[in-house]
RNA sequence: GGACCUUUAGCUCAGUUGGUUAGAGCGUUUCGUUGACAUCGAAAAGGUCACUGGUUCGAGUCCAGUAAGGUCCA
């Protein structure tokens, strides 16, 4: 067996055992009769990202799961890929192409989406081998693709069955126009946004009354030349005499507007006169509707002011124009007023440019299977984690709206709906709807819309598993893995994507069947976002966020998984610190010490299995130190089941961590130096050090794999050639039952004495210091102590001695004049050669003297209390008599101490 | 405007159904390299549990309200 180094470094182990895993297809995720299959589809990474810390935290809670389901002998599959990214890729590209000065139109639709393959090719892979390096341990060999020919394929099936179903159709209606990105968006893509703006109040004159004006507000003076109305509440008294008046538009073409009346105007905002543009706003269209009203256009697509605009403003930008208009309205007479106004304004998601509501004709999505939806959360069929997450989603699903589907890109799914050629495109007579497309193709032109993003991932967890074709779903094993076992996301893609893959779960796979069996997973873990130290998001153009890369060169990866998860509480947000990544680090190279301790420590046994670790150890050898780490690791076993159960990865990480370095190597593996010495002892201490070891890295490889492979190996636990997820772990019942089927029952009176036993010592290490002793230098310690107390330190002398820093303990029946500390065990007395500042000595004797007091006449006060007596339950009441006699007699010692000092 | 979340040590966070003297990691201070580990060990200092009421024998924990910060929806 290799010796184990004195540090551990990550670089070279990570490389190797990742290799060795893919070598021996360790990932790969297929149905076995028997075994609980458990699945994961992954959020796929937007196929122009690079990893990200939320990335990060994302896919090692995913690898956790998965790895866990391994370890426990499930069938695992944990499916991978990316997603192609319309509007993203789209403008990644274009923007490559700007720098050689060109556009898409320079190549045309068909060259251009080549060249985005072609850029994808190149580097949309990068996110996927970066989760490598985290250790993701993913069935690459499946990884998809929404762009896909397969994919794509199942994309088009279900628009398709959809147009059939009744659910799609084609429409001119208002839309989110982004006028950077040239093409509309869905409501969830826009982002409202608080915007110091000016509110500009307008007069307009009567036609039939010169010089008398109606006053409104807007924001938006540039799209006056679009008015065709003022609006007033029918029931607003001072308008009734105006109503079916008319008044001049003050700036653009000419023209007389009617005022109207309509009770969606809102009395109290402004004058309580609207004016009326129905291209440009969606309540105004609306009215514009119950009116018969023109709606004028006067924008192009790219939010430069067309000619209906009159020529003062065509050409000029949205914002050029507003000043312009406002320029003009002054020159007119028209401005009443510039006020500063804060209003709320949508911005495109991508782009970050205001969006345009724009009336285009478009293809909309009404949902299916909405409150089945519902129902599945509400039920419990689906369960969210946290759950609160539950009441935005229902929320959500209330209060719906049908879903804007086709965007005008070149860079996507394009829609399969075929026009007959130059027939009229709004009669649906003159279509053909299909996945293969016409069979006379020559006489039909495809529609040039692709579909949202969105309306392809949808379908992510069963179009990844071979659905609809029977064949494929048989070979990607969908029978045993859909439903998929868990989805891991973060809440800001709730509406966009979980919710979505809800409906299109329940209306396509298993038709007729239970809901149960037709959504797409049974959990729902949502991830916080990681901010900075001053509680900003991470972002690109902010650069606060740290390089994972760069982070798993310094701390290794599985420092980092370490640190991210040990810093990510259920449901909030995370702030980032270095340092704790760090710490993961640090916890790796006390788990590879103690390895290495374990290693020097005497020769290897049989560590092949549970049952041949347990059958080395020896009952009859068990002292106290034995039972009580037996009782931690039986303890932070069923702690870490809990976690599992309950979606609670860092306080399963810290229960870990607490574990293996307080009780197992401060504790078990110091007092063990003692024991190895002696010939008798030696065996069953390193028997029981193998069962810790083994234990404690099937419970962290989910979290750090790398360093537990690695030790697992060095250590003899698996047979050659297998690795540590061929093994099973064991539960904390199945943990418990091993050892006793060697006759060994846990002592809880020794596990107490453990504990006193610590205590003793940690006061013994508190006297020295504040003596200002060195830690590790031998000073004698005396003791007076009753006949029970005396035997548990005799018992313990070696260790103690080795613990406390003692060069020895010596138990007598009076000490004068020595600084003391009052223990449980007793009253210990620095045997201190040197004379002592007996103020000092006394002062901190007074001192701990006057705390005490008043915590007895605390519990005095409240064991006075007839009510306290009389209500609280028995053992509260046992718990504080003892403690009050416990404290009393320490008052009786510590009072005894400072009279010996005179 | 509606909904949700947060407020505990210098920092980041735990604190299970109310019950002894509220914990951890990091940071700070002091001390320490005899053979697992200085990526370490020992010790110490550090908290009106945001505020105001209420329920209770007893509240960081339950209830109501207030304040500050954050998120989502409109």
């Amino acid at each position: 067996m290799p010796e184990i180094t004195k540090s551990y470094e990550s670089r070279d182990i990570e490389k190797k055992w990742y290799a060795a895993w893919l070598q021996a297809k360790c990932f790969s995720g297929r149905p076995q009769p028997g075994r609980e299959p458990y699945s994961i589809a992954i959020p796929p990474p937007n196929v122009t990202g690079v990893l990200t810390m939320g990335h990060v935290l994302n896919n090692t809670i995913q690898d956790v799961l998965i790895r866990r389901a391994r370890l426990e002998g499930k069938s695992a599959l944990w499916l991978p890929g990316t997603d192609h990214a319309g509007i993203a890729t789209q403008t990644v590209v274009e923007r490559e192409l700007r720098k050689r000065k060109q556009t898409r139109h320079d190549y045309g639709r068909e060259k251009f989406v080549e060249q985005v393959w072609a850029w994808r090719q190149e580097k949309g892979g990068i996110i996927l081998e970066q989760l490598r390096r985290l250790g993701a341990s993913c069935d690459w060999d499946r990884t998809a693709f929404t762009m896909d020919p397969g994919y794509s394929e199942r994309v088009r099936h279900v628009f398709v069955e959809l147009f059939q179903r009744g659910y799609i159709y084609r429409g001119k209606r208002m839309v989110n126009w982004c006028p950077a990105s040239l093409t509309a968006l869905s409501d969830e893509e826009v982002i409202m946004k608080p915007v110091n703006g000016t509110m500009y109040r307008v007069r307009y004159e009567l036609t039939d009354q010169p010089g008398t004006f109606i006053e409104v507000r807007t924001t938006r003076p540039e799209t006056i030349p679009g008015d065709v109305a003022i609006a007033v509440h029918p029931d607003d008294p001072r308008y009734t005499a105006w109503v079916g008046r008319k008044v001049r538009r003050p700036i653009g073409p000419a023209a007389e507007l009617p005022i109207i009346a309509d009770a969606a105007v809102d009395r109290e905002f402004g004058s309580g006169a609207l004016k009326i543009t129905p291209a440009h706003d969606k309540v105004d269209y609306e009215i514009g509707q119950r009116h018969q009203l023109p709606a004028i256009d006067v924008l192009h697509p790219n939010g430069t002011l067309n000619a209906l605009a009159g020529p003062e403003l065509a050409g000029l930008d949205r914002a050029a124009g507003r000043k312009q208009a406002a320029a003009l309205l002054q020159a007119a007479g028209a401005l009443v007023a510039e006020e500063p106004y804060a209003n709320s304004v949508g911005f495109s998601e991508r782009a970050d440019v205001p969006v345009e509501p724009r009336l285009t004709e478009q293809w909309w999505l009404r949902y299916p299977k909405v409150e089945e939806a519902k129902a599945a959360v509400r039920d419990g069929h689906i369960q969210f984690h946290p759950e609160r997450w539950s009441k935005v989603y229902l929320h959500w699903l209330e209060n719906i709206q049908d879903w804007c589907i086709s965007r005008q890109l070149w860079w996507g799914h394009r829609i399969p709906v075929w026009y007959r050629k130059g027939a009229d495109r709004s009669d649906p007579q003159n279509w053909h709807v299909s996945v293969a497309g016409p069979a006379d193709p020559q006489n039909w032109e495809q529609e040039e819309d692709v579909l949202d993003t969105w309306a392809s991932s949808w379908l992510w967890p069963f179009a990844t598993l071979g659905w609809p074709d029977p064949a494929q779903m048989a070979r990607d094993g969908f029978d045993s893995f859909y439903p998929t076992t868990t989805l891991v996301t973060g809440p800001d893609i709730i509406f966009f994507w979980v919710a979505r893959m809800i409906m299109a779960g329940l209306e396509f796979v298993r038709p007729g069947e239970p809901l149960a069996r037709r959504i797409p997973f049974r959990h729902v873990y949502f991830t916080g976002i990681i901010r900075d130290q001053q509680g900003r998001k991470m972002s690109k153009s902010l650069g606060n966020s740290p390089d994972p890369l760069d982070l798993i060169d310094a701390y290794g990866a599985d420092g980092l998984r370490f640190g991210i998860i040990s810093i990510a509480p259920q449901g909030q947000d995370i702030r980032f610190q270095e340092d704790r990544i760090e710490g993961g680090k640090n916890f790796c190279n006390k788990l590879w010490n103690a390895a290495r301790f374990r290693q020097m420590s005497g020769e290897a046994g049989d560590n092949s299995s549970l049952a041949a670790i347990t059958a080395r150890i020896a009952p009859a050898q068990f002292d106290a130190d034995d039972h009580a780490i037996l009782d931690r690791l039986l303890a932070t076993t069923r702690e870490v089941d809990r976690c599992f159960a309950e979606f609670e990865f860092s306080p399963a990480v810290q229960a870990l961590y607490g574990f293996f370095w307080n009780d197992f190597c401060d504790w078990y593996v110091e007092v063990s130096k003692s024991k190895l010495l002696a010939p008798e002892t030696k065996a069953n201490c390193l028997a029981l050090q193998d069962l810790v070891l083994r234990q404690t890295l099937l419970l962290l490889h989910p979290f750090i794999p790398f360093i537990t492979e690695e030790l697992w190996q060095l250590l003899g636990y698996g047979a050659p050639g297998t690795f540590i997820e061929d093994a099973h772990l064991e539960n904390a019942s199945q943990l418990a039952s091993a050892p006793s089927l060697h006759g060994l029952a846990l002592d809880h009176a020794q596990i107490a004495a453990v504990q006193s036993l610590k205590v003793f010592v940690s006061q013994a290490r508190a006297l020295k210091a504040e003596h200002n002793l060195a830690s590790r230098r031998d000073v004698k310690f005396s003791v007076i102590a009753g006949d029970r107390e005396w035997a548990v330190l005799a018992a313990s002398a070696a260790k103690v001695n080795r613990l406390a820093g003692a060069a020895e303990l010596v138990r007598r029946d009076a000490v004068a004049g020595a600084p003391a500390v009052v223990t449980a065990l007793g009253t210990l007395y620095l045997d201190l050669a040197s004379t002592v500042d007996v103020g000092a000595e006394r002062a901190r004797l007074a001192k701990e003297l006057a705390a005490l007091t008043k915590h007895i006449a605390g519990t005095e006060t409240r064991l006075a209390n007839p009510a306290f007596v009389g209500k609280a339950p028995p053992a509260v009441l046992a718990g504080a008599r003892q403690q009050l006699a416990e404290q009393q007699a320490k008052r009786g010692e510590l009072e005894r101490l400072l009279q010996t000092l005179g």
